[in-house]
DNA sequence: CGAGGAGGGGGACAGATGAACACTAAAAAT
DNA sequence: ATTTTTAGTGTTCATCTGTCCCCCTCCTCG
């Protein structure tokens, strides 16, 4: 074939087991796994395995190695790999809205940018719902909301900060002077949008196992 | 001071030019720099004057290594992360449910296995939500569900294969015999679970943005 | 039947790489 | 004024890590 080397040609299972572990670690911690790291993680008695299907790999074109290099292994398709960006995940937000020492995040969520819709600028966080004072927009207790700091515009899900809590509703400016609106009747809804902090628009939702739906 | 570590520190002007090498060659190449590397484009005559300055970093926050590995330098933000799976999404699965030719899927959704209490063996997959079926588990038109193959449990959404087409069901197994039952009056529910393929359980669930709630 | 590929085991070797030690000099902090 | 930090030079050492060689068992394909 003459071609061969232009085409990424079929990975076995085994092998885009291996493309996966590869692409989980370095995009996790940054750090291209060793050969001896792979043998290790897949339980290999011996370096060779992984050194072969690491050539089986660069054969198919799925990596690029760089000869007598430690970690040098290179994605082939890099360019269509979205980044990851770290959303710390608050379980509310104090009053300080905007000052320097940020709350200490109860976590972080790792989302790719295109899912959510995110610049890497652009400074997201998450909040873990609680109630169900949304459940009408079907946001669930225990749901992780993304957020980001921007203007919100009409219809927009919005975190606001009530009464020293920090509350989702949608930010609704149908009639003159904007409103906040809770997506459950048995919430206070109309909640006139002066004077209150909107902390943040709402993104995305990230709904986590480890519970019932 | 005490904590100094904990903290930040800023950096001096070389130093800053360090970690900007750092991490232009790293996303350019996804290979770090070795300290020779280092010494290298810097012009340094020694490779201590590299390593001195890593050491610098590290001790001021920016980054963190891992003694004794080669190129193993994390930016501190990368440095506690959780590992990252990418989870390919489908529109739908055609007839073939664990046949070895996976239809090509329409995008990647890149997840933390913490948050969607995955591990990095199951194979996971992401399925788009189209219609409402599932709308009374808060399940929305346009949502990604992620799903796992495993053994469906009571009251777990599964996604089944229904006269082709591959849909979100409720497992649920309270009477005698299983069956699959639609979270919305408008949907017939109570399917028999018998003689259905269930393609997977869900695990999670990810709303993205450029979409209006 | 033979050839080749996938998937692996065992071990040796050499170059790549991080780390350590000694010493210098200027700037910055105390 | 003294100490600490920054920013280096030069050299050696230990280990990490990629590479190479020879071996094996299954398969599949011609």
């Amino acid at each position: 074939m003459f071609f061969g080397t232009l085409f990424i040609m079929k990975l076995t299972a085994r092998q885009q087991e291996i493309l996966d572990y590869l692409h989980s670690e370095h995009r996790r911690s940054g750090i291209m796994p060793s050969t001896r790291e792979i043998q290790k993680h897949f339980g290999f008695a011996s370096q060779t395995a992984a050194v072969s299907h690491l050539r089986a790999l660069e054969k198919k074109g799925a990596i690029v190695k760089e000869e007598r290099k430690a970690r040098a292994v290179m994605f082939a398709d890099a360019a269509d790999r979205e980044p990851i960006v770290d959303v710390p995940i608050y379980g509310a937000i104090p009053a300080g809205y905007s000052d320097d020492t940020e709350p200490t995040p109860d976590g972080t969520l790792s989302v790719d940018v295109c899912s959510m819709g995110l610049t890497e600028r652009s400074k997201a966080y998450a909040l873990k719902v609680r109630g169900e004072s949304m459940i009408g927009a079907h946001i669930m207790d225990g749901d992780h909301v993304v957020l980001e700091y921007r203007e919100p515009r009409d219809q927009d899900i919005v975190a606001a900060l009530i009464d020293g809590e920090t509350t989702l509703k949608r930010f609704v400016t149908s009639g003159r002077k904007p409103y906040l609106k809770a997506e459950n009747p048995d919430y206070p809804d109309l909640i006139p949008a002066q004077e209150l902090l909107i902390q943040g628009v709402m993104v995305g939702l990230v709904r986590g196992a480890s519970r019932r739906w």
